[in-house]
DNA sequence: TCGAACAGTGACGTCACCGTCAGTTCACGC
DNA sequence: GCGTGAACTGACGGTGACGTCACTGTTCGA
């Protein structure tokens, strides 16, 4: 006979307790799984609790998957300010530069959410995907909104804003991936915020002029 | 009664064409579906054979999946050359521009199998992500490389190579998906070559001197 | 003309995961 | 101490996708 866990009221729990045990324990199983890899037997034997309890509180795996997903994208969107240009008293260097900051310290501060965010969260399913894809492209478009009015005051160069828009994500995305993945301490994010603060505002490549393709003619740089 | 198929030899196809006809349908079906949403059902009904007949060829979904992964690999890394920098005859931008445009050229004539790649390889099953892994880690190790060079030889600024490297290659892939998925036009192959490099070479922020956080110093500049 | 080899077929048994629900225990009011 | 309901449990039946294999029609050499 083995000794087996008691149902009823024992671990008296407040609800919402309860609901942040799942949701953790889930966290950590989409992490290290991968959503697709994971079943709703791998959420309720690492959270401690019965395949029925699970349903008292979600729908299904799904629910919980784009639950924790919601929350992570509120706390990332809410890092981000707005950057006012004309308050002579905060540059927008130094905007740019906190919001990088406070974008970096978010993920490294939630590694398992970064890593299930920029991975696990696409395939789901197809309303899922379009979910993500519209927190996306808020995103793209906010930023690109900015480059927008950064050209027309003459601080961001002349180019497609969308276009940098989706330079400048698809390289901090990669990059805060790269980080969460090898473990990058937290105090790593100022190095991180330098190194990306300097590719957006000179680039790294300092070859000298373009050349036509195979009659290197020295002309004078246009400009 | 209904007209069925009858089996046999009847459509003879060579052994290689049959194979080229389920690759080519589970293609499509894995660009439209997701890989994790398309069953075998699905590809089998796209390329019109039996269920029985795609076990004649692959052994599972998986590996349909990684045979395509792995052409397309095979072609985008074949689309680089590797860099030299002391032919006076191909100047260092050239042979960066000329690597841009042929990448950007066969993500834009395999739409498909650039959408899968980017996202579907993520999250099939442990194996296949570390094979993923290998892959993208191998184009970064090679990037960060020449990084290496070129900072030594004075044409890429300093910074770690390895963070550059990922900070250029998230840009890219973002810039080439978003291309793909919004169906952008072979034409437009040069237009993003320009702007993924003078996105290297420039930044695009053009904003004065950063100054301390909270004490805006009204320096020189005027006196 | 026959039958062996072959490419192809699709019905079938299996299995992993899912969502449910009847049952259990406990806290609390009366 | 008794009844009620909230919280929880886990065994159970359903489902859909999977991989197999006995079979079918075709070709071709003997």
């Amino acid at each position: 006979m083995a000794a087996r866990r008691k149902p009823g009221r024992s671990n008296t729990v407040p609800k919402t307790e309860r609901r942040l045990q799942i949701l953790s324990a889930a966290r950590d199983v989409f992490a290290k799984r991968g959503y697709h890899q994971t079943t709703i037997d791998d959420i309720v034997l690492s959270a401690g609790v019965a395949r029925g309890t699970f349903y008292l509180y979600f729908e299904d795996k799904r629910a919980v998957f784009s639950d924790l997903i919601d929350r992570f994208a509120v706390k990332l969107t809410m890092a981000i300010e707005h950057i006012v240009t004309d308050d002579p008293l905060r540059p927008v260097a130094n905007q740019v530069q906190d919001n990088i900051r406070s974008v970096v310290r978010t993920c490294l501060s939630e590694r398992t959410m970064t890593k299930i965010l920029f991975t696990g969260a696409v395939g789901v399913d197809p309303e899922f995907d379009r979910k993500i894809a519209t927190f996306y492209d808020t995103v793209v478009q906010l930023l690109t909104e900015s480059l927008r009015d950064g050209q027309t005051l003459g601080i961001v160069a002349d180019g497609e804003p969308r276009v940098l828009a989706y330079l400048s994500i698809g390289a901090f995305k990669e990059l805060l991936y790269q980080a969460v993945i090898l473990g990058l301490s937290e105090e790593s994010a100022e190095v991180l915020l330098q190194q990306m603060y300097n590719f957006l505002r000179q680039g790294y490549l300092r070859v000298s002029e373009i050349m036509g393709p195979s009659k290197p003619v020295r002309s004078r740089r246009k400009n």
